[in-house]
DNA sequence: GCAGTATTTATACGCTTGCATAATTACAGC
DNA sequence: GCTGTAATTATGCAAGCGTATAAATACTGC
């Protein structure tokens, strides 16, 4: 039986790159299994496999550490539904179509998401940065919103002016957060694949468009 | 000069149902001003007027006192909703209305109430009983609101089968959520009155029901 | 190979937290 | 008024937190 003297931890160094990733995604891991509390510095670092101290070296402040997780998290989910855009028609109709189901079915619409996403939601009332790091991430999706719904008016040969564009953005962008925070909170209430098709019906509805066409996409 | 030694702090026994209405408000009060993280127990309890110790006579645990405050919260809401369906006309578009429109405004629409709102969703998921509690007010605020739906329906002289409600109730649940969710995050980016106004509209769309009727309500 | 440095570990400090327990005190019933 | 008890305060503890700092180590350039 060896002697078991504590023995310092070997390690190996990473780029800074990669361990930021790293970290982040520990730190996804934690608020994913047990909420923002359990985002300890100390949980975080067993989950990177790194020390405590370290993180430190990449992130000053924890905040600093959640925030860029926060921001990881939008930026993923951003990718994701702009993914399902590439392999849409070019129709305009079946590309809205296409926007709203990805963002209402896996892997976007999920509860880890919403823990995280709540949870900063609540830091936002107390904290400006984290104030106009959330309207930006907002506005941005609206506008990418408004774009895919002209698109789709033009495409069923309807009138897009911006005046109501606007206020069709507004409200789509409701249906869709409406139907990912049910889907989130209570997923097994509902048929898979309910929640968007229940929501392009919505949309359809609110724009007085189908955007259903002949021979859809994949 | 009169010797100030440690004194006992002096105080009033107050009736069980006061006491844990003030813990609850107190704790109310720390979750909108700093979030969950802000509403310590010794926080809670020197709002309350109160020793720490309390607290615990009370509530056993941190998290009955939270999960309490949690339901408090939905029950505020729900109460403020059904308020002004008491004022609203007997036709049931315009009760539909009135409480879209409520929900979509002062009081409930506000930036407080989200922050307490999203502090507790976030526990949601790590759990069992936080979530309990949530599912409970959702249930029952869509129930009210499938009830308002079917009345609508019939009032326009339209069917109104279970099936075709139920999905009503999940879109037009969403509409509103979706909306109250955007008015309590940047509420100063829109009119006054024009979430509520885009939520009926929306929500008239969704249905296929006009529900501005002629001479409508106060 | 060797020196220098950026990266990583180790250790510890000061604070705050939720919770437990014992001592006190206001009130109710007689 | 006195007594008993329920409500409240006071005190303290053990654990966990974020952060600071110094020592050790893996890699880089020569």
């Amino acid at each position: 039986m060896t002697e078991q003297i504590a023995t310092r931890k070997s390690f190996r160094r990473a780029g800074e790159d990669k361990r930021r990733e790293d970290l982040i995604a520990a730190t996804l891991e934690c608020v994913a299994e047990s909420g923002l509390a359990g985002a300890t510095i100390r949980e975080i670092a067993l989950r990177a496999d790194v020390t405590p101290g370290l993180i430190r070296y990449y992130f000053p402040t924890k905040d600093d550490l959640i925030s860029a997780a926060y921001r990881a998290v939008m930026d993923r989910m951003t990718v994701q539904a702009g993914d399902a855009l590439k392999n849409a028609a070019d129709d305009g109709r079946a590309r809205l179509s296409a926007f709203v189901t990805a963002n209402l079915g896996q892997p976007i619409m999920d509860p880890h998401n919403l823990s995280l996403w709540a949870g900063f939601i609540a830091l936002v009332h107390a904290d400006p940065i984290m104030a106009a790091a959330h309207r930006d991430g907002y506005l941005r999706f609206r506008d990418e919103l408004e774009i895919l719904i002209r698109e789709a008016l033009i495409a069923a040969g309807k009138p897009a002016e911006p005046h109501h564009t606007r206020r069709h953005a507004i409200a789509v962008n409701a249906i869709i957060d409406g139907l990912w925070l049910e889907g989130c909170l209570a997923g097994d209430m509902f048929a898979k694949g309910e929640l968007a098709v229940t929501g392009v019906s919505a949309i359809e509805a609110v724009l007085g468009v189908s955007l259903q066409i002949e021979g859809g996409a994949a």
